[in-house]
DNA sequence: CAACGGAATATTGTCGACATATTAAAATAA
DNA sequence: TTATTTTAATATGTCGACAATATTCCGTTG
């Protein structure tokens, strides 16, 4: 029973982000204001307040009196990213086993069966790197029940996660170790083994990383 | 050389930010939009912009057609907030392990050198633990060299922690122990031995944190 | 007297217009 | 022609006013 009320800036922020994620909106492109405000239709106070949360969430980037621009993409950018994460969701996945309540493990279990169920049946294909990943790293967040940390990574390194998965997007070969490897987190949360589970998740998101690090080696680029 | 043009809500951003840090205007308070606006003399658009940058490190919050009040502080949101910190900054410092500059080394022994010096002329008084602790850490951030950690922690946490320093503010007894482990920290990172410099910050953090748990516990509330 | 409902008030959200800074274009000088 | 300065055009920052929503106050009803 949170707050529902819908403004028009909510409407844009939802709107601008997703063109932003999706690509609709070149990464790295400048943002007209008046432009904007008139496809929208909508006055560029409301675009303006839209703009600021986009910033907020690292979607754009903004300078005085020169104006927003998309944030550009670059490897670099995306390997801080999974430091970052690294550190974060390892303490999250730590504190998850220690606050973690008994519904939770079981929707986690769940959701588990699932993503094998999907992966097996697509032998390995793009449903769970899309989204599937994300959702599991999402419940383990908020397993973690510390507000910061989910503030934190489920807003506001979200979206720009999910922008760099849809652009960046080779679904990676890692379908199978990937699954393995968030059982093996779920087993030490569900043994309440706060050091293990820790450490299992920084090993998974640092082998993320490093896939990442050889396909973009091995690319020109 | 960066972007110094300097808006009115960039000069109202900076007084309300000092001013919820140090209380003036108080945890939990509600800001009207027409009150300020007149105080400060500026117009409700400019204020609107500098509580939106606000909300973005976490110092006021806002609802849809309600408004924007003080973040109110609590012993939980402190702890969760050292339990992100200890994640962060541990991987701040194993990151500055490997890509810490020679000058900056010189820079950080020089600054914990001063530190010493002052602690040890004040008896272990307060002005290490009000801004000198800070100095430290935001040393070690900068030198990971990673722009979105830096960012984290410089720019989104920073206020709030300052503000939690300032109003919780009593000045822990913790000044001799944690300036050891200031020094432990900045030698395994001069070594380049970032495991072990992650190892000693989290350390450091922890007992920071499971300090302010005890005094916490003493005191009423 | 308490609880409920409605009018009056105040606050936030949104808009269009103006002020100021930046960028693009034109004009001049080398 | 190229470079530099001046001028025009465009974009962002700021303002005051209006619209929509929330809060307060007050009278009614049980």
């Amino acid at each position: 029973m949170t707050n529902n009320k819908t403004t028009i800036a909510d409407r844009v922020f939802d709107t601008l982000c997703t063109a932003i994620v999706e690509g609709e909106i070149a990464a790295g492109s400048k943002i007209s204001e008046p432009e904007l405000a008139k496809r929208l239709e909508v006055s560029r106070a409301s675009l303006r307040e839209a703009i600021g949360r986009l910033e907020a969430c690292s979607l754009v980037t903004r300078k005085a009196n020169i104006g927003a621009r998309v944030v550009s993409l670059s490897k670099e950018k995306l390997l801080e990213i999974y430091h970052v994460r690294e550190a974060l969701e390892g303490m999250a996945a730590r504190l998850a086993a220690q606050n973690i309540t008994a519904e939770e493990i079981t929707q986690l279990q769940q959701l588990l069966k699932r993503h094998t169920d999907e992966v097996n049946q697509a032998d390995g294909a793009s449903y769970f790197q899309r989204s599937g990943d994300l959702d599991f790293h999402y419940h383990i967040v908020q397993s973690s029940h510390n507000e910061r940390l989910i503030s934190l990574l489920c807003n506001d390194l979200y979206h720009l996660m999910r922008m760099y998965r849809y652009q960046f997007g080779r679904v990676s070969q890692r379908a199978f170790p990937a699954l393995d490897e968030h059982s093996y987190v779920v087993s030490a949360i569900a043994d309440g083994d706060g050091e293990m589970a820790e450490l299992l998740m920084r090993n998974h998101i640092r082998r993320s990383r490093r896939n990442i690090e050889q396909m973009m080696a091995t690319d020109q680029e």
